[in-house]
DNA sequence: ATGCTAGTCTTACGCCGTAAGTGAGGTCAA
DNA sequence: TTGACCTCACTTACGGCGTAAGACTAGCAT
């Protein structure tokens, strides 16, 4: 019954396969749910045999944030208004993990140390320094917006999710500034994204030497 | 041996006590290492015992998130500029996630509705709106704070934990801009925090409304 | 033909959370 | 004093987990 496979037959499983279960199923169940033998299951195949296109559990998940990381993020343009390049980056990254909610758990808990993300990085450390941004200061910079991001989503990942609109609920009449502040209805990603963005390169403008040595060093 | 427990003694084992055990085995052995059987072993007690004091794991993860909140935060100041305000609430959480590394994953993955952190809330929600800023946008602010401490943190906490810190190895010859905005040194955690709440809090400044209605309505 | 290799399945181990049931002491009303 | 009841603790058991070790098979290179 059911029990049809049989040893030792190919059954031409790709990583890639492997790597796009994955995700779906993170993203359907989410992330604590995902388990090699479930994820097997998914693929029609049995557990071990998922160990021969990915290390361990914990590379298939680096595996994980490597794959969206890659469907998110383009290459930042080489030249623009860092205040829109950044916002890119961040739309970017923000977009990505809308659509796997999956991820972004795993984002969080691993550094984005991948060749690729070391070199979007540092051409964003590029532009940002060109801009007149002291190189330090420019890596801060970008954490601090990748690390905003990652908040946000994190706040409405949380497993059942009774996101910050349920404090809307619980907001009763002995809290009444908080009441008054979701009067409007609930704050959504969105608007909490752009508010923050809006208020990180307004305060990194306050920190760019004021003659902006891009052009005239005067 | 070793074996010398009785069944029905009465060991006097307190919430308190399972809890603090709790905090100290996952500060000490890292969140994903705390299970309910390690850390009845802890206490010398068996397992289902502690489901007396905690409804379930996932019980005693929030018990966790509450206790280390409770000792992390006191209650801000009713009055006093809001700029400090901010900044001192958002160091009280930074310590707190300092001391207590292993909470850090849940804080990020709870949203914090007990009644507690929801009235400390409201407090400084109120001192930013009698500051000039309107309601709603005093809740993005806290949230954008209370978003970046965390994030800040979790990128120092994942597990073993090569921070970015480790960026200054990878950045070879080949990210010169990187390896140019690392040579002071890797970036702290403590920079990383000065930084990002300068930024916000200078962008939050952008978007008061510039009377100040605070004394004089006009 | 022979052997190698890569992809697959099988079995097994020691963890995990927790449902269900057992038992020992303490409290307190009758 | 008794005995019912409650609380705290222990025991056993189940199904799921990650993965080490090994066996099998098909196809490819020799």
């Amino acid at each position: 019954m059911g029990r049809s496979r049989v040893q030792g037959k190919h059954a031409g499983l790709t990583r890639e396969q492997v790597l796009e279960a994955a995700v779906r199923l993170a993203d359907r169940d989410g992330v604590e749910a995902l388990s090699m033998r479930k994820l097997a299951r998914e693929l029609d195949v049995e557990a071990m045999t998922l160990y021969h296109h990915v290390q361990n559990k914990q590379g298939l998940e680096d595996a994980i944030v490597e794959h969206v990381l890659a469907e998110s993020l383009g290459w930042p343009p080489e030249s623009g208004a860092w205040q829109e390049v950044v916002a890119g980056y961040a739309h970017d990254l923000h977009r990505g993990l809308a659509r796997h909610p999956g991820a972004v758990l795993l984002f969080a808990t691993r550094p984005a140390i991948t060749p690729r993300s070391l070199a979007i990085l540092e051409t964003l450390v590029r532009l940002l320094r060109e801009a007149g941004f002291p190189a330090r200061t420019a890596l801060h910079l970008v954490y601090a917006v990748a690390g905003a991001v990652v908040g946000l989503h994190l706040g409405y990942a949380g497993d059942q999710n009774r996101e910050p609109a349920a404090v809307a609920d619980l907001a009763g009449e002995d809290l009444p500034v908080l009441a008054d502040a979701l009067a409007d209805g609930p704050v959504t990603m969105e608007s909490r994204l752009d508010f923050t963005l809006t208020a990180l390169i307004a305060g990194f403008e306050t920190l760019l030497p004021a003659d902006g040595r891009r052009l005239s060093p005067r």
